[in-house]
RNA sequence: GGGCCUGUAGCCUAGCCUGGAUAGGGCGACAGCCUUCUAAGCUCUGCAAAGAGAGCUGUAGAUCGAGGGUUCGAAUCCCUUCAGGCCCGCCA
């Protein structure tokens, strides 16, 4: 599209001086044109209103090659391009870049690391988690197409005061019992049946404290009890990833990482740069950054969430020497990373400015917040189960001659991409309400929408059966429908841009909804396999080349193609 | 009490950063359509009833939370205000 933005441009300055390619915009509806000039900002240095100017510019202008024609609409000069030209260049294109159609160069050479998951190891994943999941992945890979060097990094929090409290109520309760259900639900059990319990015995608390203390401390029987059942979470956890398609490059574990968390801190302290409260515990002063003090070291000694964080950014750093490290982190947390960077700049880390917070809505429950402690949780397996037997049906409905096989494929890649897509088709920074029942339906903005927009053409062009040329005549592309689908395609990497710019897969998926629904409104006015020669020629590769980007489009979001729904 | 975020048709949502031509979608409702999906079968390089649909078209539905300001022009920028959410732990 530019090189036919900057034919306009040239056109235009005919008459009116010192036009840029940015001032052109494109309408809103292509009825008006295809490209216009919005003549207000003339106004005042040429003393004519913006219609005077408008239609003087249309009426100076003579069409180009790839230029139709000029017309003035009001305030805006409308330029109609080339229909055909058009086609053939983005067409060509498409066929020929395959894959990379709409990568951009715009991040090489850089590196960004992307946290995301952070999952607790004294309980399953929920359905918050699937959000962060599924966010993180698509960022990463947003990022990836955009030239960057994306690190998907994950941090297990193994350590810490609520994993004591799964350890202790298992230690009280749990008769040495073997796992009897996924293991990682095991074990969240416990710590349900820990905090209903010490609604009663209180004093349980504090047995909790002393079990963390002896943890760090390094006591044989409470790090064996640990280590088996942070085993079995984590044996529990790779299964959701798994159904998923949840992958990471690297995963660290906070119970590695807090000892040189807590000696940063203590090296902090006795530079002045942190001080000790009364009850001598540590803590960062950040009034003057504009954040409430935070405390990064318990007056027992023990460390905190944020005392591994300090050192995980640091050691990030050491190791990729990142461009921009982002946490993707539910926005309850948006005052713990103002802080997290307030202290990493007050320790002197010159890089902190390059850390950043992409903040997430909750996802809610008709039924109101969910609450680990209480277990009132959808868990990620239960409604990753849910999809995939919805799907299930579905499909067993429409076809009784697939294998099992077969049928379990499909629903899997029907079920988490429905999943997938409802999780990101809306703006990040929202929270979400997730009906289990009544959120994904297979109709509207929906994964499976997009996905069977793919699988009609992968129908055809199997019914087709010949190669694809990439030739064709560009000028039997007249209607409506083909145009759209044309002008639809051009736009991939603007939003793909925009994506990557804003850490934003939204703007992904809204895209394939457009190009679907472009191609189904095309699907049923155009026939294809029933044209003469050259125009089906034309439309294969149309169909083909949408085929192409959809396909570029899913993979962004992580979710699967089918060839047959 | 303070801070951050959100408010667009009955419901969900895009647009807001970077102000411009009638606020774009989806669900649900109503009225239609269907040729590529699945297809028994047939006079079988083709034609296909019917079905399904996760397909398409049309109709109705919006004081862009409210008020004020800036501007030739405001859903978009600024101020005030109301409502909702989140946070203000030596939890994560």
């Amino acid at each position: 599209m530019d090189e036919f933005k900057k034919d306009a441009v040239k056109i235009a300055s005919k008459t009116v001086p010192n036009i840029s390619d940015s001032m052109i915009e494109i309408p809103k509806d292509t009825a008006l044109g295809d490209l216009a000039l919005p003549c207000f900002l003339f106004s005042k240095e040429l003393k004519k209103s913006p219609n005077e100017i408008a239609k003087l510019i249309a009426d100076n202008s003579q069409p180009s090659d790839l230029i139709d024609k000029i017309i003035a609409t009001g305030p805006y000069v409308n330029f109609f391009i080339k229909k055909a030209k058009f086609a053939e260049r983005i067409l060509t294109e498409v066929a020929k870049l395959k894959q990379i159609y709409g990568k951009s160069l715009m991040g090489k050479g850089k590196t960004i690391v992307v946290e995301f998951s952070q999952p607790n190891t004294n309980k399953p994943q929920h359905v918050g988690h699937v959000r962060n999941d599924v966010l993180g992945a698509a960022i990463s890979a947003v990022l990836d197409f955009s030239s960057y060097k994306a690190i998907k990094a994950n941090i297990i929090n193994d350590r810490g005061i609520h994993i004591c409290k799964s350890m202790l109520a298992y230690q009280k309760w749990g008769e040495n019992r073997e796992p009897d259900k996924k293991p990682d639900h095991f074990v969240g059990d416990f710590y349900v049946l820990f905090n209903n319990n010490a609604k009663e015995n209180p004093e349980i608390e504090e047995e909790a404290y002393e079990m963390l203390r002896l943890w760090e401390a390094g006591d044989k029987d409470i790090r064996a009890l640990w280590k088996k059942m942070n085993n079995w979470v984590l044996k529990g956890f790779d299964e959701t990833y798994d159904r998923l398609g949840t992958k990471f490059d690297v995963i660290q574990y906070e119970s590695e990482l807090y000892e040189k968390g807590r000696k940063i801190v203590e090296e902090g302290f006795e530079k002045g740069l942190l001080k000790k409260n009364a009850e001598g515990a540590i803590y960062a002063e950040l009034e003057d950054l504009g954040v409430p003090d935070k405390v990064v070291l318990r007056a027992d000694g023990t460390a905190i969430y944020v005392t591994q964080d300090i050192y995980l950014a640091k050691l990030r750093y050491e190791q990729y020497n990142f461009d921009r490290a982002i946490y993707v982190v539910g926005s309850e947390q948006n005052l713990y990373f103002r802080q997290l960077f307030a202290i990493m700049k007050r320790l002197g880390f010159e890089f902190s400015d390059r850390l950043y917070h992409k903040s997430y809505g909750m996802v809610n429950l008709p039924e109101g917040k969910m609450k680990s402690r209480e277990g009132t949780v959808v868990d990620a397996d239960d409604i990753i189960t849910e999809m995939f037997t919805l799907a299930r049906e579905e499909i067993m409905a429409r076809y009784s001659d697939l294998t099992e096989n077969e049928v379990n494929k499909r629903a899997n890649a029907i079920g988490i991409g429905a999943i997938k897509f409802f999780m990101l088709k809306q703006d990040s920074v929202k929270d979400i309400l997730f009906d289990p029942k009544e959120s994904i339906s297979f109709e509207g903005e929906t994964g499976p929408y997009v996905q069977y927009s793919y699988a009609r053409i992968c129908s055809i062009l199997k019914k087709y059966g010949k190669p694809v040329s990439e030739s064709a005549d560009f000028s039997l592309l007249s209607t409506a429908q083909e145009q759209n689908l044309v002008k639809t395609l051009s736009e991939f990497d603007i939003h793909v841009e925009d994506a990557a710019k804003n850490l934003d897969p939204s703007k992904v998926a809204h895209y394939l909804i457009k190009l679907s629904q472009a191609f189904n409104e095309f699907y049923h006015a155009c026939p294809v396999l029933t044209e003469e020669q050259e125009l089906k020629k034309a439309r294969i590769l149309l169909i083909y080349c949408v085929r192409q980007v959809l396909a570029n489009g899913l993979n962004l979001l992580g979710i699967e193609m089918l060839e047959e729904m």
